[in-house]
RNA sequence: CGGGGUGUAGCUCAGCCUGGUAGAGCGCUACGUUUGGGACGUAGAUGCCGCGGGUUCAAAUCCCGCCACCCCGACCA
């Protein structure tokens, strides 16, 4: 039992950041609401960046920079996302600091206030109304990586925070079924980068009226859910219709040869992924890290008493390094900066690492460390293995343990390994998922099950913006999304008795 | 931005009611014994007691003001 970590049953909020503390992902900052994103944590978003650019690119998109500020003016182009969000906007009205009675105060006042980018729909539909002139230069089909800054009152770390880093691809389209399919297919990359990288069930379906994104004509979302039974939204995907093409004037002459307004679409996941990779999978002895995003995905522990066994315990290690690294990196990793804790490069391509513990700290003390940061395997090499020509292998998903000869511990047999060990994440997370999604064919029945088990409570319902807040102050929960498999389902409405779709409700973070 | 709570060592907190010059546990440093799932001993370092003002011979403690953070609401990738 980690005695730095309260159990989930205890308290799940604290948890939640006992486990980001102990596994030294985040830390807070000396600004309320932005947090400091650690090496561990932050190589967890760069194996994010990695897999999600590669499928980016693959489905045809390029990348490219936008700026920070936003003129304010760009901001009321479009009614409903000025609407959405101008409650959080930081506004920069100054451009330097002078000396003043009272110390340096702001001067320089500007004549047109910047807002810091909420999100970049504006600035970027500006940008696209001059680069689009012809059906001939569609599809633009444009992303960026960068930070966003939305003023929240409540934050929470990666889930909720007033700067946060995500990407956000935008793209334009000759016609509204070009549109319609990008939204669905990057809602797709989303689901299977979720799935197959984070380990983490997601469910594809489309956002109510109440919920969709400020200017958009439809909202698609991925949806998952966490430990403590409460859903979160792991990426949006919109079609914009000709909405922001409207208001930023995305012109071009058709092969008509009539002018017509583009068709758009923004799509986007943010570091908030970290965040659901921690509830979904973590417990209570700490973080537990989806293989493909681990960064260390073997930490070997050698045990010794005397320097004779010192020694013949790290002749034994470097054999198992070897076979694991090849004999390349090996000597490659001499020429590098190392501390006590020896790393080499077991891919080259995505640096995840296998790493040896040569602390003089107790063996019992490494194997905690190592657990709380959630690498997926622990080797513990001492003299009896060195005896037995085998290694004694723990897997920190389960605490399975299994001894394996030393010839058998190749790269290809600890790749395969850690391919099972994302398999049984993912299958044991759906399991807790399918476990629980509960159907309701009344009011009432939807009440209890929320009171009672939390969860996703399946439905049919009659779209109501005023409805649904009504649910939301009753209960808490809200429609999470319209499911894209079952979307053509109708039944009785549980409020209203009329013909309804099928939709999950649940209380979301 | 409303309601509640808390600010004392890196962390968790005691001390405050009843004013008298700063404490514990954990962590950190050094040395020694240890070492197959969180060891123990010895020695040490660490504080503008959130900030500002007031009362007093004397304030972590009492009074006033401010600020920050946390929890619950409203808002949210």
């Amino acid at each position: 039992m980690a005695k730095n970590i309260k159990t989930r049953a205890e308290d799940y909020a604290q948890w939640y950041l006992d486990v980001i503390k102990a596994a030294q992902l985040a830390d807070y900052s000396p600004v309320r609401g932005c947090m400091v994103i650690r090496p561990e944590g932050f190589a967890v978003w760069e194996a994010i960046q990695r897999d999600l650019d590669r499928r980016f690119k693959e489905t045809g998109h390029v990348n490219a920079y936008f700026p920070l500020l936003i003129p304010q003016s760009f901001l009321t182009k479009e009614a409903q996302h000025v609407e959405g969000f101008a409650m959080e906007c930081a506004v920069v009205t100054h451009s330097k600091l002078e000396h003043g009675a009272h110390g340096l105060k702001p001067g320089g006042e500007l004549e047109e206030p910047l807002i810091v980018r909420p999100t970049s729909e504006t600035v970027i539909g500006h940008m696209y109304a001059q680069w689009v002139q012809s059906y001939r230069d569609l599809p633009v089909l444009i992303n960026q990586w960068c930070n966003v800054m939305r003023w929240e009152l409540r934050t929470r770390l990666f889930l909720r925070t007033a700067e946060f880093l995500w990407q956000e691809g935008h793209t334009a389209h000759e016609t509204d079924q070009e549109a319609e399919d990008e939204t669905l297919r990057m809602l797709e990359v989303y689901r299977a980068f979720a799935e197959d990288v984070l380990a983490i069930p997601v469910i594809k379906g489309r956002k109510t009226e109440a919920e969709k994104f400020p200017g958009a004509v439809k909202t698609y979302a991925i949806e998952g859910l966490m430990q403590d039974g409460k859903a979160l939204q792991c990426g949006t995907s919109h079609n914009l219709g000709q909405n922001f093409a409207k208001a930023f004037d995305i012109k071009f002459l058709g092969r008509d040869n009539k002018i017509a307004h583009a068709w758009t679409t923004s799509w986007g996941v943010s570091t908030r992924l970290i965040g659901a990779m921690i509830m979904a999978h973590s417990d209570d002895d700490g973080l537990v890290l989806p293989p493909r995003v681990a960064q260390n995905v073997v930490a070997i522990v050698p045990i010794f008493k005397s320097d004779e066994e010192r020694a013949k315990v790290a002749a034994f290690v470097e054999k198992v390094v070897r076979s694991l690294v090849g004999d390349e990196e090996f000597e490659a990793a001499r020429t590098r900066q190392q501390g006590e804790v020896a790393s080499y490069f077991f891919d080259k391509i995505t640096h995840q690492r296998v790493i040896v513990d040569w602390r003089d700290a107790r063996p019992g003390d490494k194997q905690f460390h190592w657990e709380q940061r959630g690498i997926p395997f622990r080797f513990e090499i001492g003299p009896k293995d060195v005896e037995g020509g085998s290694i004694m292998v723990k897997r920190r998903l389960d605490r399975a343990r299994e001894v394996v000869k030393l010839e058998k511990m190749t790269a290809q047999h600890l790749r395969t390994e850690l391919a099972g060990v994302h398999q049984l994440m993912f299958e044991k997370a759906r399991k807790f998922r399918d476990e629980n999604i509960r159907d309701a064919a009344s009011y009432e029945e939807l009440k209890k099950i929320l009171a009672e088990k939390g969860g996703f409570v399946r439905c049919f319902f009659k779209q109501d913006k005023s409805v649904e807040a009504r649910i939301k102050e009753e209960t808490k929960a809200t429609v999470r999304c319209i499911p894209s498999d079952t979307a053509d389902r109708r039944g009785r409405c549980i409020i209203s008795g009329e013909e309804g779709q099928q939709v999950l409700f649940a209380v979301a973070y």
